[in-house]
DNA sequence: ACTAACCGTTAGTGGCTACTGACCAAGAGG
DNA sequence: CCTCTTGGTCAGTAGCCACTAACGGTTAGT
């Protein structure tokens, strides 16, 4: 799941979806990376479940998908309660010194 | 800022120090890896804020470093935002079929 | 002082991945 | 039918990253 946003590209794919469904060449014209990179790109976004695909003529239009986008931020979400939630008992320890 | 909990094995030793604060062969003993692995981890953490540093005679103790969990957290709020605040325009927008 | 424990650093290696370019398939339009 | 556009796929490449192994420095214990 960190896998599909660990990529700067794909994360910039993401925010344009956001604006608006997109076809294929329309996110490359303003990503530094060929159609060919964006396609794979979203295949990879595809197979995680965060976009969907809709074809019209010879072009796939790319939107975000509801269910994944929410799926993953609560999964997020469950890391940082894990993350911050133990953390809380730290700061209630005393603290000689640090670096 | 992605790339610091990009990696399974990060994200394993923060999970661990929520728990409480460690030594590296401490973290190492529970992880898979070296504690040479260990170590650098733990400075691309350190680099990013996410850890500080405590000396205990041979020994170093990391902890969670708030402010960089926070703002951490801050960080990744922001993307979801624009990611969803984005996505509710689509879901008003009719829809003629998908894949 | 000598030894053992603990840890950071460095060099080197293997594997993964993002990228490009070429090719191919399919629809649109003349 | 032919051509152009659009985009998925494949092969190959370059770069990055996690990891191990060996080394050196520092501290604690005897």
């Amino acid at each position: 799941m960190w896998d599909a946003l660990g990529d700067r590209t794909r994360r910039a794919i993401v925010l344009r979806l956001s604006e608006g469904p997109r076809a294929v060449g329309d996110l490359a014209t303003y990503l530094p990376v060929s159609r060919s990179a964006v396609s794979q790109h979203l295949k990879v976004l595809k197979d995680a479940g965060l976009v969907a695909e809709r074809v019209a003529g010879t072009r796939r239009i790319y939107r975000l998908n509801e269910a994944g986008v929410i799926a993953l931020r609560d999964q997020l979400d469950t890391f940082w309660n894990r993350a911050l939630g133990g953390y809380q008992e730290l700061i209630e320890q005393p603290q000689e010194d640090q670096s």
